[in-house]
DNA sequence: TCAAATATCAATCATAATCATCCAAATGTA
DNA sequence: TACATTTGGATGATTATGATTGATATTTGA
């Protein structure tokens, strides 16, 4: 085997579980405990990992490390490109509301140093905001465990009190007819108030929520712009006869 | 097993659960009793977690009054059983309001089971007690970084929606004459409107609080009820006069 | 409240596992 | 073939582990 290939299957190991023993490594490779040595011994020179005894531990590249299930993600670069886009229409001093949700995720880091407020409905985004040293406001409510999204009537009230130069929102289902669609009533709810108080309103969505309804309406494409990857021209043009639909090149 | 597994598996189990004896820890990673001692040792070293007789406790990273004593950790075996007695005063169904701060945040694990709806005006805490299968709701508001804590007129707004059968607010100072008292005036507010909308108010604070005066008054001693590991009879006699005082020994 | 019973602690030791280093065999290259 | 590189195994040195011990700390029970 080449050495190259066998250290590229030691540092995906080291992704996929953080931590392995030289034996575990050996036996993946049909490598010697020498060799799987000798490569640790280049690799931590070349900062790809960290030795430790009995064995390697993967280095965390950046700040905020991607959860697990978040990097075996299948959508994460289109996510990563729609953020992006997102991130570049947001402007100096804007007032942001960020809905909770996977894709909005990936718009935080595209933030720093453009003295934005963010309003957010998601509980878990508020450590991050603070730490890139952004005011953060979280609207109040009922936590919701699956998404991490606040909902109910406090949620409702308490968003009431903001106005918005900008909105990014996440979305399950896009539809010519049926619109914007969610599963969840509660958080339709919050998604439609969003949209209604900002001046701009984005709804960003991978190319996997197109032509799929859920079971809440949350408002008529109209009302907000698309950003998204999607790569269907056919489909694209229909929808930018009802609203602005921004494409993103994965 | 690899030695930073090993701590890593014991951080991410004090995590979960504040603390843990260190035959839980030495049963969950299948190492001898020895070994977890060492690596406790160790951990301590890296400010990682902070030992405490047949175990250890998290230590709190971010939240923070940078009081020298809580930095070091030292008063975790007093925040702990401070937050048992709190835990103990809970009953069956109660709806609950719980401050942020580093003593309120260890009272989280002793609500298991009993059915309460928790309302907290600290982000942070959100993520735990869902974990727990918890009723969760969450103040609104602008989001402090030092404390965790959310205040603001939002945070009021949202907190008047509620009432609470019991609550439990963190203190910087507490004096016979001058009250709670704690450094933020809009924490303040916070703290004073949780005790007014509760029907039984409980402070929890540690020994290092007492006869301090901080700038911002919460309200006087007997609008609530003090849960210490206070040791100073004296102190404790005079201040029982104007409130109660529940006192567990370290 | 005090003393006995119990549990936990730090320190030490023998054992086992892993390490860095070296060397010879195997492989690749000119 | 001659040379450089890579590989796998062997060496003593280093480190991690688990059991033991006497010293402390905590709990129990009268």
């Amino acid at each position: 085997m080449l050495t190259t290939k066998r250290q590229q299957i030691i540092l995906s190991i080291l992704k996929k579980q953080l931590n392995a023993t030289i034996h575990e490594l050996s036996e993946a490779t049909n490598a010697s405990i020498s060799t799987i040595r000798r490569d640790l011994e280049q690799l931590e020179k070349e900062e790809k990992l960290k030795r430790v005894h009995g064995g390697a531990s993967y280095i965390q590249t950046k700040l905020y490390e991607p959860k697990l299930e978040d990097k075996q993600g299948l959508n994460e670069v289109a996510k990563e490109q729609i953020a992006i886009e997102a991130g570049s229409l947001v402007e100096e001093g804007d007032c942001l509301f960020i809905d909770a949700g996977t894709t909005t995720r990936h718009i935080l880091p595209h933030l720093v140093g453009k003295n934005n407020v963010v309003v957010t409905n998601a509980y878990h985004f508020v450590d991050f905001l603070l730490r890139q040293g952004i005011e953060t406001y979280i609207t109040g409510g009922r936590a919701k465990s699956k998404t991490g999204a606040l909902i109910g009537v406090q949620a409702e009230d308490s968003l009431m009190s903001f106005r918005f130069d900008k909105c990014f929102v996440g979305i399950n289902g896009i539809h010519p007819v049926h619109g914007f669609t969610t599963p969840d009533p509660e958080e339709a709810r919050i998604k439609r108030m969003a949209i209604e108080l900002s001046r701009e309103a984005y709804v960003v969505a991978d190319e996997t929520k197109f032509q799929e309804v859920s079971f809440s309406k949350v408002a008529d494409l109209k009302k907000a712009s698309i950003i998204t990857d999607l790569n269907e021209t056919t489909l694209i043009s229909a929808l930018a006869k009802l609203t602005e639909v921004r494409v993103v090149n994965k």
